[in-house]
Parts: structure tokens; C-alpha cells; sequence
DNA sequence: CTGAAAGCGCTTACAG
DNA sequence: CTGAAAGCGCTTACAG
């Protein structure tokens, strides 16, 4: 250890760079060792600290798609969480699709501190089966040790529902993501049973990857037979597909909202922007990233990851909710 | 280490894992390890040995802002390219903000094989004084010994001046980035010197960082002003900034593209959806990144990171440059 | 309060 | 072709 010669000491270094002088060091020598390490612009070298502690300070964070503006939301969160000491690491996989377990436990060799997984599946944990502490975000409906964060995803989809009621809707077409992932299963099936509930008739129109060119190509196929059957809107389980379902319809010359109504999921920025701006539930994603960093730190310190001050959300066993709400824009509302 | 027993060696195992074994282990002794390492399910662990081998096998990429679905595509075009054996860290920071030398060279402690630094400022390089293979991306402008993969932006910037004197404009304003990276003096300079070129005055309007709501604020403060003083066009440095300046226009009843048109550069996929559609200068992001990881993994196999098939760009030196296109909309062209 | 020693899990010359 | 040994850069009991 270089650092070692400019002071007189040995693992003493170690003592003061990891700060665990309490009653260990001498001042005189915690002043010297600092001066060294300043003097040589020394940096503990992670692989050896890590292979000695056991531990990386890694924190991996699985997530389906990190091109998905949404999820830049929730990474920084995140990170203005857990920065300080540990670095993120990206689990991503293309476009939509569902990270492979065999993809994670690659990754998983860089023993990581801990975990964060976005938006999993059910299968997805089960195949994992990862130690390392953990925390879920956006898992509703998955059954899990683990603790997480997630939106009342439901109570949006239901406001969604309400809200196309009463404008008069009687028929309206879901297009689904296809990703596979819990979010979207009850994305839909909230949807339609509040939908039920309030006799508004619920089609599904398919599924496609959270992307606005295949949404805008398969609205394209599907709307002269939806048309002919009556839909008089078009729910999307994402604002990225509800983009492409917009841009198409506005190549077929459909006025929106007049003659279709269009909705989505997530509220990215770019919804405000629209055209029109697009009706959709938002989704607080930097204040759920904020969250499960924190009971991820809570965790790693041995907590149960329960003690996340809960900035507004309720909270149920190891799962943490956080309101969604619904923002009405021109896609779903005429007039100026 | 496990494996050994299963088997009947010890080190050998390394061999076989490492797939080294060309003439040094017999076909028998693979097969036996190769066995027991099904059986336990065993994964080498990363710490140890990158340890061993003095590197790890992270690529670092530094990016200014991965909130930007620009840059989503630019990491879908490395991750396709250098995934399979490579594990991507992401140094990000928050929106807009240049990263700090300090925070990457934290990162420089996980002894990653290699750096991809995106958009970087000449301040930056400087200070980090990297050693490891470095590849460069949207570094026009930056002198530097590490190749790099450039998109020609000068070219785009002078298009879309081009485009702004035909369509009939005499006064435009210009709208900055904050960011402080070159690669938005080469946006600003290139325009402008076309534009003088063409007698098209160019008003500089400030800057703000890359986000919707922090130039739609900008554009608010600044319209009755620039309205006042015969500017017809607002040229922002970035699509997401020309958001803004959408939204806040259709907020103050300005007609676009008839009492001002907007521009933006990179061409994201909600220039495409957006109300109007957004003139902007399209950036080739995944071919940036595709062919900034394909010369990485040159560097690091030893090359000079020159052999990168290249992509229908053009080469110079170490700097490989793709082209920029014009991508003309409603916000600029009148009529349907 | 301090230093010598063992060990984290691997890889790589080096004898055999 | 194979195994014993040293070593990667650190940390953590353990004597002193």
C-alpha cells in the first residue's frame, strides 16, 4: 500500500480511509495518513476493498427499459438517494424487453451491495433468487420477502376509467404493453373492472412494445374495424404508446378528441406537449426512486427497509404505496 | 474454490473457465470441470478475479444527462455492441449538470476495463487524466489523444440556417444549453456563422438546461421582447428545450409555424408527435454508440480503436464522423 | 493505540 | 498436461 510509506504506518490506512479511528488511531497519526493520501491523490481501490469486505459498493438496478423517459426519472431517485456511496449500475435490456435472470446473475458476480428491481415479474424473482438485500419498485400484485415501492397504479387506472364515463364514452379499445410485467397486468384489469362497473364497454386491442412506432402501426391496422364497432377511445398502458396512437391518428385525419379519445399511462413530459396534450395517469417516479433507495440503504444497514420516512404514501407490510393521480389534458377533453 | 473438488485440479479450473485451455488441459478434465460447474451452478466470482487480472470487466459511460431519450439510444447502440462480455456503469448526474472529474474518478476505483465519455468538455479530460482505453462520443470540437465518434453537427446547423433563410426568415433567436459541453458551442457557431452567410440575424436568448419546463419558462420571459423586436424564429439547442418553447407558445396564443417557427437538434421520437411536428437536425445516436463500443473493444483488445467498420461516416485521425440530416416539419412549413 | 499476519477468490507464471 | 505457490490491493481479527 503506497500510502503506507509516506506515513509510518501500515493498516492503520485502512483504519482512517474506511473512518473507523474511534479510539483506534492517534490523532497525530490520522493527520499524517491524511496528508499522504492527499499528497499522493490516493483512491481505495475498489476490486481489493471489495474482495475483503466481501461486498462491492455496487448497487444494480434491474429495470425493462431505461429508454423509457419514466425510468430516467426514477434512476434519478434514486441516486439522489444512494450516490453518495454507491455507484448504479444499469441492468438494461433492449426496448421492452424483460431482463433475463441469466443477465442479472452475470451481473450479480460483482457481488453488489444490493439490488433494485423495476417493474419484475413473478417468474423473474422466483428464477433469481438473489441474497443480497433487495428492494421492488413498481411490483403490485407480486408476492415477495422483499420490500418495495409501488403506485396505487389501480386507483389511477379506476379515476381513468371514471373519468372517460363521463364524458360519454360507452366503448373504448386497451392497447396493452407487451412486456409482460405485473404493472401492466393490473394497469388493464383495474381498468376494465372499474370500466365494468360503470357499464363502459372494454376491448382489448393487443399488445405492442413500449415504443411509439409499433403502437402507431398497430393502431393503424386496427382502427377501421374498431371505428366500424363503435370505440370512441383508445387507452394506452403507456404516454410512449399513446404517442404513436396519436401521430397515426392524425395521418388518418381522426380528429381527437372528437372523434377518438386517447389516453395513457406515466405522464412524461412530453404529454404536456402533445397534440393535443394527452389525458394520463401520473406516476410519481423520482419520489418512488428517492423511496426504494432509501429502504435499499435501510436494508444494507441491517434495517428492514421499513423505516423510509413515507413522504405522503400509505404503507402495508414490507410495501410501500405512493398515490397515482389523473391529469385530464385536450386528448380526452374538446373545447380550449 | 468449490469447483476443485468436484473435479479433481485446482487451478485448472481457472483455465477452463477462462477458456484457456488451447494445448494445456486435457479434453477429459475440461469435460470434468466443465461438469461440476453445471452441477453447483457456479459463477466466477467478479471480485476476485478482476483482482487477479488488475481490471474489471466494467465499461464506464459518462453522460451529462440519461434523462434524455437521445441518450437512451445512444446506450442501446454501446450495450448492442460490447454487452456480451462487458457490464455498463453508468456515471450519470442529474439533469443537464456537466459531471464532475471528482465523481468519475470514484468510479475510476472499480478498475473498469474501459471509459466512454459522452459530450465532453475540454475542463473535463483534462482534470480526469484517465489512463484506461477511452473512447469519445459528441466530441466535436474536443482535442484529444483518445479516438472518438463525432456526429457532424456543424454540417446539420448549417442545413437547418439553410432552411430558415429559404423559408423567408430574416431574425431568429437562438436558445442555448447550459450544459457548457462543446458539443453546443459547435451547434451555436456553425448556425450562426451559416446564418451570417445567408444575412439571417441571429439574437442570442440565454440558455437554460435541457429540460421542457426550464425554457418554456425562458420563452415566456423572453417572447414580448423578441416578438417586439421582428425575431420569427426561436432555433433551440436541443429538441426537449423546443418542446418548451411549443408549449409555452400555444399557451400565449402565438401561432406556429405562422407568427414563429421552431427548431430543435437531436430529433428525438416525440418531434415526431408534437404539436406541431419539430424541425430539428437528426443525430444518429445508436449508430454513435454502436460504433463508439465497437471502438472501445478495439482499444482494449490492444488496437488503436481504428478498425471500427465504419458506417457510412467519414474518418479523420482518430475521429470517426457520422452525418447529421434536416428533418423538416410543421414547425417551420406552413400548410398540410 | 499499532503493526504483523492471514485471508477475501481468483489468475498466472513456474516447476514438474 | 497439471498442481503448488505467489500475488492482485485491501481489511480485519489478533497480539502486543
Amino acid at each position: 500500500m503506497v500510502a503506507a510509506r509516506a506515513g509510518v504506518s501500515a493498516a492503520t490506512v485502512s483504519l482512517v480511509t474506511n473512518g473507523k479511528t474511534a479510539g483506534r488511531v492517534s490523532t497525530e497519526n490520522i493527520a499524517k495518513v491524511e496528508q499522504a493520501v492527499a499528497e499522493l491523490g490516493y483512491v481505495v481501490d475498489g476490486l481489493g476493498s471489495s474482495l475483503a469486505k466481501g461486498r462491492s459498493n455496487i448497487v444494480i438496478l434491474v429495470a425493462p427499459d431505461v429508454s423509457n423517459p419514466f425510468f430516467a426519472n426514477v434512476i434519478a431517485g434514486v441516486r439522489q438517494e444512494i450516490g453518495k456511496d454507491f455507484a448504479l449500475l444499469l441492468s438494461v435490456t433492449d426496448a421492452g424487453r424483460t431482463p433475463e435472470p441469466a443477465d442479472v446473475r452475470r451481473l450479480l458476480a460483482l457481488r453488489p451491495a444490493g439490488l433494485l428491481i423495476d417493474a419484475p415479474s413473478a417468474r423473474f424473482l422466483a428464477e433469481l433468487r438473489a441474497t443480497e438485500p433487495t428492494v421492488l419498485l413498481d411490483a403490485a400484485g407480486i408476492a415477495s420477502d422483499s420490500p418495495s415501492v409501488n403506485f396505487d397504479i389501480a386507483g389511477g387506472a379506476r379515476l381513468l376509467a371514471a373519468h372517460l364515463a363521463e364524458q360519454g364514452h360507452r366503448n373504448v379499445a386497451y392497447l396493452d404493453s407487451t412486456t409482460g410485467t405485473e404493472t401492466f397486468r393490473v394497469r388493464r384489469e383495474a381498468f376494465a373492472a372499474e370500466a365494468g362497473r360503470l357499464s363502459l364497454g372494454v376491448e382489448e386491442m393487443g399488445a405492442t412494445t413500449i415504443d411509439v412506432g409499433t403502437a402507431a402501426t398497430e393502431f393503424a391496422g386496427a382502427w377501421p374495424e374498431l371505428s366500424a364497432r363503435g370505440i370512441t377511445a383508445v387507452v394506452c398502458a403507456t404516454d410512449t404508446q399513446a404517442y404513436g396512437v396519436l401521430q397515426e391518428a392524425r395521418v388518418a385525419g381522426v380528429e381527437i378528441p372528437g372523434s377518438l379519445a386517447v389516453t395513457g399511462f406515466d405522464d412524461l413530459p412530453y404529454s404536456e406537449t402533445s397534440n393535443p396534450g394527452l389525458t394520463t395517469v401520473h406516476l410519481p417516479a423520482r419520489e418512488m426512486g428517492r423511496l426504494a433507495g432509501r429502504r435499499l440503504l435501510d436494508l444494507m444497514d441491517g434495517g428492514a427497509g421499513l423505516s423510509a420516512g413515507n413522504g405522503g404514501g400509505g404503507e402495508s407490510g414490507g410495501a410501500l404505496m405512493l398515490e397515482s393521480s389523473l391529469v385530464v389534458r385536450g386528448s380526452t377533453l374538446a373545447g380550449p
